[in-house]
RNA sequence: GCCGGGAUGGUGGAAUUGGUAUACACGCACGACUUAAAAUCGUGUACCGCAAGGUUUGAGGGUUCGAGUCCCUCUCCCGGCACCA
């Protein structure tokens, strides 16, 4: 009979699903519990070839661990809300519900035919209302706590998803989700505040075992610089009535204070009419209009060039009483800091820039560097700093900030590029937001949240679902369901309209799978704890800073919150790469160079195709589809194929097959422990190689087979119940025992060199002692030729190895 | 600009972490089977050289008996951050 996996493979699909073999129970064996989480699918249509690698490699080691007597966990499930389904439904004209659960049908059917080991009975979705209303309930505790808020604040708005963004949904000026420049909007917003954990986001990423692309990129994202906050009194005697006024700077540089000649206010700043004098108000609201015309993209990239006016105020300089002219300029950032900086131009290149445009002075306090040509940025000694000149930057910073703060004046101060997390979003296909505003903007109960045994909130069908343009959520049109009574007075109140971003919805849905099915918490504590933390996450790259720090925030909320007895969800995350067409280029829909995998299942089978991913490269490494390189592991199955065949007596057993076994036990175990699933394949293929043309017992072949059976689960299942005639299933085997004592009987082949270079190799037992190899290979014809008529200087042996003659 | 990762045959990649560079595949070439092709099997395949031998891991230098691996300088590619004070 030929091999069809087409054939065989659904037959045993059917068969592991009828015998439920990867429901897992919650009781852990002596092996213990182990979840190997991957990232759940948005239900975007089709399953595409990046789904086979996010699912099907992760599943060899799942596979592997069960072997080995883990509880293995494979969850999978749907991240189902969102924007790009709702834009999707809308242009098809249908209402999103329908057409995320019509996708979650189809890959649901999809995800079978990778033959994974999801376990199904806990699979999740979050627009399910059993789910969502644990999202719901942990906002509420967050509200309770005071992590959740809401505030006026400028927020990324996307004209055309008519929706605000967080700061992590927006890519270089431009809407993750549809491209579209982002505008800054003033608005009121439901914010989480990741502010507030950001010491312990970057702390904790040691705790631990993060990529070192995660631990920068997290740390690059939170952006923590540390430094002081320094007080400059108001010169001016319009504001010095009534008690002394101040600007505030943000500062990593407080050692070159002595060098401030200027500050500088952004456009933002609340102060910046106030400080102006009247002669140069036109000049002042001249630019600020100017800057207001200005979008975010030119801001920041296109006009760099440095532009701003003199206010012609003047502030002190704390340290020594200096006055020093106020100036209005965009190259200072409205949210970061204080939205004001001291401008030292000697010792910053945009200060020095400035400075030079617009001829303000440039006062060298640190030597090192020649202020005449660039600005001098690195640390030095003082110089022109009255009793801290020859003290070095590092000390002086301390010191300066020290004097002032006893005249309350400074003190050190730590700064975060990381905003709080704007979640609200202007849209139909979210989680509602589970709040009631009661009364008019002003009076009233103001916002209540709704209480616990009214959750969930569920989202009300509506007929007109698509976005608006005055900033307000379609849900506002729903008057049956906005118009409800106050939970805390009674009196008409309307529910909040907007919904929460889905990456609330995926920030904890790790954790449901302890406990899906769960209705009186979002997951039971004992099971809580015998499933998490995740012991490894697998996803992909794009998710290193958005999701990962979000379900890294909404853990440690929890923990805070008691609902956890662990502060970090993760003790390992390992990346996998994206699927690259030959030229190199990304796989994608729009560009219509992707594989649909559905195509080369059906050609040459799940097996095929999931160790065709397992081989093409290093799992964490982008991978480059290659039809050719599929059909040589197709090639490969079918010489597996043509080799399980009738099994001689184990009278006759070859006891060289043995030894190999033994060996390939070892390595492709070690492999897949280590993630190293190419080279796995490859061991499997040189073992093959070792053994295609020799007749094994019926022990020796289900040897092979097994470790053949995480790679490729349906041929392994096929050959070892049909062939090999056995009536369980080979997933409920174990993996192969291998004999350590075994492993080092093997001859081995030393190398020898003389002065480096490689002459000879000679077979030999392991362990033997420097002596007697030395006999050995001053014995040894070729290695005589190339001694003959010089002397040995060196003879250096690494045992078992290699021998280097230095002469 | 700062930070991180990388560069190995015609291609994907391997290399016990300082010890035989190019495993395993793909591709290609030749051969076998075939009327023929496909499939399959066999042989060869880093480079120079008839050979002995020599050269080779982006470039150059260093440490070492020995470097793809460690150190320094540089080039290019990918990723994160970026007027963040």
């Amino acid at each position: 009979m030929k091999y069809n996996p087409e054939k065989i493979e659904r037959k045993w699909q059917r068969y592991w699903e009828a015998k439920k073999f990867y429901h897992t129970k919650n009781s852990p064996p002596a092996g213990g519990n182990y979840m190997l989480l991957t990232e759940f699918a948005y239900p975007s249509g089709n399953l595409h070839i990046g789904h086979w690698l996010a699912f099907s490699v992760p599943d060899i080691l799942a596979r592997y661990l069960k072997m080995n007597g883990k509880n293995v966990l494979y969850p999978t499930g749907f991240d189902a809300f969102g924007l790009p389904a709702e834009n999707a439904a809308i242009q098809r004209n249908i209402n999103p519900r329908d057409w995320t659960e019509e996708n979650i049908k189809q890959m649901t059917k999809q995800l079978k035919s990778i033959g994974a080991m999801f376990d199904w009975s806990r699979a999740i979705s979050t627009i399910d209302p059993e789910y969502y209303k644990w999202t719901q309930w942990m906002f509420l505790k967050m509200y309770e706590k005071g992590l959740a808020y809401r505030e006026k604040t400028f927020v990324n708005w996307c004209p055309k998803d008519k929706t605000v963004l967080a700061n992590e949904q927006v890519k270089d000026g431009y809407c993750d989700r549809c491209g579209t420049e982002v505008e800054q909007k003033e608005l009121f917003q439901w914010m989480f505040k990741i502010t507030d954990y950001a010491d312990r986001l970057i702390d904790d990423l040691d705790k631990a075992d993060y990529p070192e692309t995660v631990r920068v990129a997290q740390r690059n994202w939170i952006g923590r610089s540390e430094g002081a906050l320094l007080k400059f009194p108001i010169f001016n005697p319009k504001f010095s009535k009534g008690g002394q006024e101040y600007i505030e700077v943000f500062t990593t540089r407080a050692d070159t204070l002595f060098g401030a000649t200027y500050l500088v206010l952004a456009p933002e700043h609340p102060m910046v009419t106030k400080l102006t004098k009247d002669e140069n108000l036109s000049a002042v609201s001249k630019y600020l209009e100017e800057v207001k015309n200005k979008t975010e993209m030119e801001r920041l990239h296109i006009d760099k060039s440095k532009t701003g006016v003199n206010t012609g105020g003047y502030v002190l300089n704390p340290i020594n009483n200096e006055k020093i002219p106020i100036w209005v300029a965009d190259y200072v950032i409205g949210w970061y800091g204080t939205g004001a900086v001291m401008a030292v131009p000697a010792h910053d290149e945009r200060d020095y820039e400035f400075a030079k445009k617009f001829d303000l002075p440039i006062k060298e306090v640190v030597k090192g560097g020649n202020i005449e040509k660039s600005a001098f940025t690195e640390n030095g000694v003082l110089t022109n700093s009255d009793e801290f000149d020859r003290i070095s930057s590092g000390e002086a910073r301390k010191r300066i900030v020290e004097k002032l703060k006893e005249k309350g004046l400074a003190d050190f101060k730590k700064n975060y590029k990381l905003h709080d997390w704007v979640l609200s979003r202007q849209r139909y296909w979210g989680v509602p937001i589970p709040m009631i505003r009661c009364g008019p903007p002003a009076g009233g109960c103001g916002y209540q949240p709704v209480p616990e045994k009214d959750l969930p909130v569920e989202l009300p069908k509506l007929e007109d679902f698509k976005p608006t343009d005055d900033g307000r959520s379609p849900l506002a049109k729903a008057e049956g369901w906005v118009n409800v009574k106050c939970p805390k007075c009674g009196q008409e109140a309307k529910r909040e309209t907007d919904t929460m971003d889905t990456f609330v919805d995926s920030s904890w849905y790790f954790l449901r799978y302890a406990d899906p099915k769960n209705k009186k918490e979002f997951a039971d504590k004992k099971k809580l704890k015998s499933w998490l933390p995740v012991p490894l996450y697998i996803g992909g790259a794009e998710h290193n800073t958005m999701h990962l720090l979000y379900s890294r925030f909404i853990t440690k909320a929890l923990y805070d919150l008691g609902c956890l007895d662990f502060s970090e969800p993760y003790l390992a995350r390992r990346n996998h790469g994206v699927i690259l067409d030959l030229t190199g280029q990304k796989m994608s829909k729009s560009k219509g160079n992707a594989t649909d995998p559905d195509k080369e299942v059906s050609k040459y089978g799940a097996d095929s195709v999931r160790m065709y991913l397992a081989f093409a490269g290093p799992y964490d490494q982008n991978i480059i589809w290659s039809a050719e390189g599929l059909v040589g592991i197709f090639r490969f199955l079918n010489r597996v194929w043509n080799f399980i065949g009738e099994p001689v007596e184990p009278k006759t057993a070859d006891k060289e097959v043995d030894k190999i076994l033994n060996k390939f036990t070892k390595e492709i175990g070690d492999d897949i422990k280590d993630l190293k699933f190419n080279t796995g394949v490859s061991g499997l293929m040189k073992l093959l190689n070792a053994i295609e043309d020799k007749w094994l017992t019926k022990k020796q072949y289900g040897t092979f087979l097994k470790l053949l059976a995480p790679f490729a689960p349906h041929i392994a299942e096929e050959l070892w119940q049909t062939v090999l005639k056995n009536k369980k299933s080979i997933h409920l085997e174990k993996w192969p025992k291998y004999n350590e004592a075994l492993l080092s009987d093997e001859p081995i082949e030393l190398v020898i060199q003389i002065n480096g270079v490689k002459r000879e190799v000679l077979k030999i037992t392991k362990g033997l002692s420097e002596e007697d190899v030395k006999r050995i290979v001053l014995d040894n014809e070729n290695v005589k030729k190339h001694l003959a008529g010089k002397e040995i200087k060196k003879f250096i042996y690494i045992k078992d190895r290699l021998v280097n003659v230095v002469v």
